[in-house]
DNA sequence: TAGATTGTTAATCGATTAACAATC
DNA sequence: TAGATTGTTAATCGATTAACAATC
């Protein structure tokens, strides 16, 4: 929609500078200059206002920003303030840990069902869920409106998963399954994979011997 | 240590060619060349060879490279032969998952001890370990040699902690605190920050409408 | 008004891609 | 040897930074 072509260097920057703007929110700050967020964040002057302006003149010359009406357009831009309907796959630890994630209500994310396809997992309680069975994953994605998916599976079987996912109209997928998932232009999928991360810090220790 | 600045974008790739080598080992594939990775990876076989070429000339004119050697090759730039002394501070639900995580052996790192400040949790047993009790950190880091923290605690007071594991002697943190840590030069944060994840999925879906 | 700070254009820097000589 | 494919230099592209006129 709606904007040129924004950058994923831009975009990820984005939840930084609304989670900034949130802190100093908290902190009563009201007003805030490109320059005083570059010596918070990190990022430069030149580079916040640039970023910024891909959205709109949200400043104002010789004033600098908003912080309250900063934080809020950065957060429509993020589309928080849009409501999405989600199942979790794969209810073992961190399935469980990521439903219990309280970030998602900020996000406008709605968990609607736990799924997993171990028979001793289905059925058991997990905060407000009971973990239904995976074989019923088409049905209820069409029958719930659900948008999207968060995927705690291991990694054999999970492009399996979510062929029929998106063959029962999912748009996005929160993937912490390491591997690299297949999917057809329209299906959103955002990457968590710890390896990768650990292997990172892995190279920056010993680098830093 | 050793090579010449190799740029972050560089170091973020080194883990998905590993991962990709391993799943050609268990193809039992030997030989591949630039262009046939690049096939399967998506990155440009020019930016394969100038990735690889940061560390040594690992391949051969007119034939490619051998996969197994290739494979140990980024294993060892990654570190992943060293061993590194870790502890978790935050047993909760994240905390617990990843204190299960099998990815740890992979990448030579070894929980020491799990750690929580909540009375509840300490005597707990999570996997092979009892919760100890937060109080006793520095002691336990200086004690018992340990290199890394594995951070799953809220933000608030996530920094104060990490004043005290450095103190301790700590040289990295694998942190899924949604905060910036600040540490001096020397000691490596890796972050996995959840919020800016999903939120950068919120961003991508409510532009793909 | 004078001072401050934005929005935006131009310059720089770094990363990716293309090209090709070297060589297995 | 001829063919294939690397290692590496040069060209391009994109992202960051600097600069400054516009303007609050």
């Amino acid at each position: 929609m709606a904007e040129k072509n924004i950058s994923m260097a831009v975009i990820r920057r984005l939840p930084k500078y609304h989670r900034y703007l949130g802190d100093l929110l908290d902190k009563e700050v009201h007003r805030i200059s490109s320059k005083e967020l570059s010596d918070i964040i990190g990022f430069t002057a030149s580079q916040i206002r640039q970023d910024l302006n891909n959205f709109g003149g949200f400043g104002q010359q010789g004033y600098g920003y908003n912080v309250e009406a900063l934080h809020n357009e950065i957060g429509n831009i993020l589309g928080l303030n849009k409501i999405y309907n989600a199942v979790l796959v794969g209810a073992g630890n961190l399935g469980q840990a990521i439903a219990n994630y309280a970030g998602f209500r900020k996000a406008g994310f709605e968990i609607k069902a736990l799924f997993d396809a171990n028979p001793r997992m289905i059925g058991l309680k997990i905060r407000d869920f009971e973990v239904l069975d995976s074989e019923n994953l088409e049905s209820f994605v069409k029958e719930n409106n659900i948008d999207i998916a968060i995927l705690c599976i291991p990694k054999n079987g999970a492009q399996d998963v979510v062929d029929r996912l998106i063959n029962a109209g999912i748009k996005g997928i929160w993937n912490f399954a390491p591997v690299d998932l297949e999917v057809p232009k329209g299906v959103i999928v955002e990457n968590v994979n710890l390896t990768e991360s650990l292997f990172t810090l892995s190279y920056l220790m010993k680098e830093n011997e």
